[in-house]
RNA sequence: GUCCCGUUCGUCUAGUGGUCAGGACUCAGGACUUUCAUUCCUGCAACAGGGGUUCGACUCCCCUACGGGAUACCA
């Protein structure tokens, strides 16, 4: 049997990333397995239509580096992908529930459900349908739907109850009188997730479903709708939620969720999969760094978490900054000169870049890592580099590098070492007192890339004029 | 409220009856370095609580606590 999985997200607008995290699961396992991964659009909710909120779903995942054997995109035989047309599919199975029993038809009114629910719950009862409808006569009900709004509703048996198997957490056990009947069929005429869900994953022929936990709950209500209809269920995996520091199911509210938020701030898609593979699984052993293919290799269900993982930038922030270190230089400059924001860089620029890599977290800190090339530097006024600038020392390295810059060119970062080791032999001034003065007079600052690479990066002429505004201030 | 799921360092996690409870991130200290960064070394830091079961429990069972999820004509 192949392996059959999907990941069936609502088009909210853009790719969380716990759906990520989903869909990059879903993903591995059918490499692993040589099965099929599916895209499919759950837009059965018509209140929720955001505009182009596929096309940036589809853009996300693909950026993300996933790609899918069918979906919106790719449309064959087992399709169309969206929900929202497949709609027949969903009339004529609701029609043999109906014909069986197995659902009937619903005509209370929100207003009434809503009221209901309220007194239920001020008596300190568990909230629910009542089965009013439950027991109508089929015919009438028939008649009564010709010109009355209704809801399909599925029967769930009244008592009794069913032990299930989840891959992750094992055997389960539902009572009957806790389960709600589930609305199938809205009164617009589109299915709910429910039963959409189990009509598509059946007729697509999913063989593994791995999603949230969030659907735990409600698996006992799918499990009956697959033998309502009479076909075999497919393996169920609820993978454990991403949690917001404060434990609660991470939202919005508390920071970016989107990926292309964290696209847009420098982080690398491969730094970003990694990072999220390993929140809520783990290889067994105590590497943590992986390529797309090692983590196919090396992913399975039963390495999945029971419980909840907190969605903690830090360790993304060092897992990006490994990536970056161990990129290739022209694939490291490549990406980097697409965050440079405006800076023009001169042609020495790739030297620039170079010596910044080793601090990057981000690229999106590229603009401020290059300001000590770049900027205009303004004289310390106070504070230690200022003390630095006053020393007696100071002027007499600076007016001597002065000095040799402007007979000695220089055409490569390891030619400023020797220039700085003439100054020394000429001044008898070395160490901090050499070296500092130097780096602030160009950069204005204490701390920063190797000098040698900034005197490169700067060349002879602007560096004298930087030495010369230096001595001016001192 | 009710149902379901969960609970090992601050965070991500290893661990399936006998371990000095391991690794990683963060943090602190140190080494290297003309600064910063990188790198390397060292250190701080955890089995939610209570009962069982057992010669022996982080590991198995029960209870409690805490956390989360679900309780919609949203997914």
């Amino acid at each position: 049997m192949t392996v059959i999985v999907r990941f069936a997200p609502s088009p909210t607008g853009y790719l969380h990333v716990g759906g990520h995290r989903t869909a990059l699961y879903n993903y591995l396992f059918a490499r692993k397995h040589g099965g099929r991964f599916i895209l499919r659009i759950e837009d059965t909710d018509q209140s929720r239509y955001v505009e182009g909120a596929v096309e940036n779903l589809v853009k996300s995942l693909r950026a993300m580096g996933l790609d899918w054997d069918a979906g919106p995109d790719k449309e064959d035989e087992k399709g169309p992908y969206y929900q929202s047309q497949r709609l027949e599919i969903y009339q004529r199975e609701i029609h043999r529930l109906i014909s069986t029993g197995k659902a009937y038809r619903c005509f209370c009114s929100s207003e009434r459900l809503a009221e209901l629910r309220e007194r239920q719950l001020a008596a300190g009862e568990s909230p629910g349908y009542d089965g009013r409808c439950r027991h109508l006569d089929p015919q009438e009900a028939e008649k009564r739907a010709l010109k009355e709004p209704h809801v399909i509703r599925m029967r769930v048996p009244d008592d009794g109850a069913m032990t299930f198997h989840d891959v992750i957490r094992g055997e389960i056990t539902v009572e009957f009188s806790r389960v709600d009947d589930q609305v199938l069929m809205k009164s617009d005429g589109f299915p709910t997730y429910h039963f959409a869900n189990v009509v598509d994953d059946h007729y697509m022929g999913v063989t593994h479903v791995i999603r949230g936990e969030e659907w735990l709950p409600s698996l006992p209500k799918h499990l009956l709708l697959y033998d309502d209809l009479g076909w075999e269920a497919p393996v169920f995996a609820h993978l454990p939620l991403l949690l917001n520091p404060d434990k609660s199911k991470l939202s919005k509210r508390q920071g970016d969720v989107a990926v292309e938020d964290y696209l847009a701030k420098g982080y690398l898609p491969q730094a970003l999969n990694n990072f999220l593979a390993l929140l809520g699984w783990n290889p067994g052993d105590n590497r943590e760094i992986f390529s797309m293919d090692e983590l196919i290799e090396r992913f399975s269900l039963d390495r999945v978490n029971k419980a909840g993982a907190v969605f903690n930038t830090e360790k993304l922030d060092w897992m990006n900054h490994q990536y970056i270190q161990a990129m290739e230089d022209a694939d490291y400059l490549k990406e980097a000169r697409k965050w440079l924001s405006g800076i023009v860089l001169n042609d020495r620029g790739d030297a620039a870049l170079l010596a910044v890599k080793s601090g990057l977290t981000r690229f999106d800190e590229i603009p401020d890592k290059l300001a000590p090339f770049v900027s205009r530097v303004s004289f310390p006024q106070e504070g230690e580099a200022a003390e630095l600038m006053a020393a007696e020392s100071t002027r007499t390295v600076l007016q001597t590098l002065k000095e040799k810059l402007q007979t000695q060119s220089l055409n490569n970062p390891a030619g400023f070492f020797p220039l700085m080791k003439g100054v020394q032999k000429e001044t008898g001034i070395k160490g901090k007192n050499l070296w500092m003065p130097v780096r602030i007079a160009l950069t204005g600052e204490l701390h920063g890339p190797e000098l040698n690479v900034i005197a490169y990066y700067l060349g002879n002429e602007e560096m004298i004029r930087r030495l010369e505004k230096a001595l001016k201030g001192a």
